[in-house]
DNA sequence: CATGAATGAGTTTTCATTCAT
DNA sequence: CATGAATGAAAACTCATTCAT
């Protein structure tokens, strides 16, 4: 186990560099959920500790408590920090204007990639299921999110059934699913996957693979005579 | 799991006062790991707690300490106990007799079932990504264990390559990611999920599609001209 | 040693009940760091027990952690204190001015003496190289210090040689090994050696005889033609 | 600070060679002594472990209770032991046919190279310092040793009076002390020294001149009109 | 708003010693 | 005599949180 003290010294490190005085909340803010989205997803809610976090910070414990009332006050705000951050990017993904299998594709891929892309809101949902998401859901906003994705996969169904180049009981709530679960996994798991398999899958090649895969399973499972590319 | 608690009680000549306490060491180790399984699986390694764990023991908390070491000690017995578990379920899955497709149908159902059925170990694999997989790679064994499913499907591949069922394309490694990462998320990460898209996928009804859809997403993958079952 | 307490009192206006404690935190380390001295000195560092150190301290154990990290931390800034207070005594020490062969016996003499004066540090010392000198290796100032007195023995050396009153192989640091060793192992090793022999050396008496034989042996060591006082 | 236990084994090792069941007490007695004496030597008394001990002894901890009570016990024989050791040398030794002075020397650098030769002596009489000499002083034995020394010393005393070589004043138990403080200290503060003043005494070489320089410093002491050797 | 100091309650870990067989 | 298992008490250390200024 790590013991993370510092031999001697003071807890709190007193020496800081204090830039400016009296300085933007806004920015305070969120120079500490940077600090705690790291701390959390590193360690978890009771691995991370307060102390360290501060220290990490521009500014004090005091603030912490002050902006964010307590751990878990704190934990919540970047538990919706980085929800928000992720609903963004899903909403600035524009496949209205491909047809559906081209724009199922390009979600698929889309949601593959930034799955890669954010490991720490991949540690943090993980985090938030250890917890069986009880923050999550007291939280007034996260339940509201993730609509979005939702919206646009029932969109490309519609038009797919419409045009018959999806089968009639495509779903888009399992169509999210099945793209996540592969996301998710392959980031959440590298760890262990790794250490039981070797990390075959996890090289740029392997990961140009397995991205490919996903598709074709995706695809696969809701387009009418899907043809893989691969298989030629 | 049938672990023989007989906490207080003997099988033969109670001979002393005190109910006669003198348990089987291996039982004692038992009951421990079996407490802190769940204790571990609930709250992660910073989480849980030691003095808790041992209250919910037939022994005291010395005794973990004098079986297991220290705190981190006991977590990687407890992890090595449940992948030792899954190992030993795999590998009683006997698909040899069964023509190539059958067999890989009947090992991802079974995938997807273990995983359903085996929430705790789930939680620790989860709670081991958290920490970058570091215990279950210091492990002597669990780097070994989970080579049976791979043989299996090799076996499987091997068989359907050379009767032209399968893809040649097929990959053992690749197929297990795709029917773990499936089977993973499913459980995983069903706090979260439901909290967003609300429980739908999780009723007795939704997980029987789910299932069917993880089984036509693999076989979809590798084998040639697949069917899906509910398209008829 | 002159420490404020002040332990409820304040100089000026006491504005709240509580007898409004807020004290120098330069004087909590202070106290700590002297309660923390006798402790080890007197049992050790794995005899000396935080819990008690805390209680004869005017603060609590939890600063002690605050302000030390831990055992070994405080154990270190102890000895880095005994080790600086001996060095200073040791530079007000001044024989600049007197010839040679005075100055070397004022010298021994002042060594005996702070020896004597300084059990605390002469145990701690003992306790270290019990630990192989390794926390005052690992400090960053005890290495260093102790250059005083070897300057001072040099100069009376060069002095001496100059003159001809002390020989030519007079050794500075074998004069400061000398001189040491008898007035260390006069405190160090007292109860053993008054077990072994009776206390008849360790009388007021005893010490005054000590005391000239060191400086016999010391000076006799190095003086040309050295004639002890008392062998009249 | 150095923790020392075993990372997820048992307390105490159960693999044990046992050579042949039913062996010697005194020999297992012995065996108990030798590994105590050795951890005593390193750790003192409070830091010394009786699991580990237990562990690299032949025997069981139960065995160390059986034979010596307790801890405190087993330091106490420890500590009998080498006192009891150091006599029979220092009876061994036979000067009595030698002429004053050159008896005086031999006693001299025989007790610097028994010193040099037992450090475990050495760190045991410091920790008994460190603890007043309480339990060497409880002994029924210590108190009565060392007498042989004195014995010899005495006699070189009055030869060398007799003879008008040594001087009137001289006093077995002073020229004792003279001795032992020199090569204990030689020995004992060793890590402290070389920490603050470097290596150098500590060579072959080193050791070489500060065994001589003590043997003048003990003559220059006694003997009427002493020449060093050196000082040709 | 800001900060170092302070704190109580808890958490992990250690250790000498004893027990049942 | 011998041994693994067991234990209570106490030791070291941690942590989120609050206070005085």
């Amino acid at each position: 186990m790590e013991y993370r003290h510092m031999d001697g010294a003071q807890e709190s490190a007193p020496k800081k560099r204090k830039t400016s005085w009296k300085k933007d909340p806004a920015a305070v803010k969120e120079d500490i959920l940077t600090v705690a989205t790291e701390a959390f997803a590193a360690h978890g809610l009771s691995g991370a500790n307060i102390n360290e976090i501060a220290e990490k910070t521009s500014t004090s414990k005091r603030m912490i408590y002050y902006y964010f009332g307590d751990k878990e006050g704190l934990y919540r705000s970047v538990l919706e920090r980085v929800y928000s951050s992720l609903r963004e990017s899903e909403q600035a993904l524009n496949v209205a204007d491909l047809e559906p299998i081209m724009a199922l594709r390009r979600l698929t891929e889309a949601t593959f990639d930034s799955h890669v892309k954010n490991p720490q809101f991949i540690r943090l949902v993980m985090i938030e299921n250890i917890h069986n998401a009880e923050y999550a859901r007291k939280s007034d906003v996260i339940p509201t999110l993730n609509k979005a994705i939702i919206d646009k996969l029932a969109d490309v169904c519609a038009r797919g059934k419409a045009s018959g180049v999806l089968r009639d009981d495509a779903d888009p709530l399992e169509l999210h699913w099945m793209t996540s679960s592969a996301s998710f996994y392959n980031v959440s798991n590298r760890a262990t996957f790794a250490t039981s398999f070797g990390g075959r899958l996890f090289t740029t090649e392997g990961q140009k693979r397995i991205r490919e895969r996903v598709v074709d399973m995706v695809l696969g499972a809701v387009v009418v005579d899907y043809r893989p590319r691969s298989g030629g």
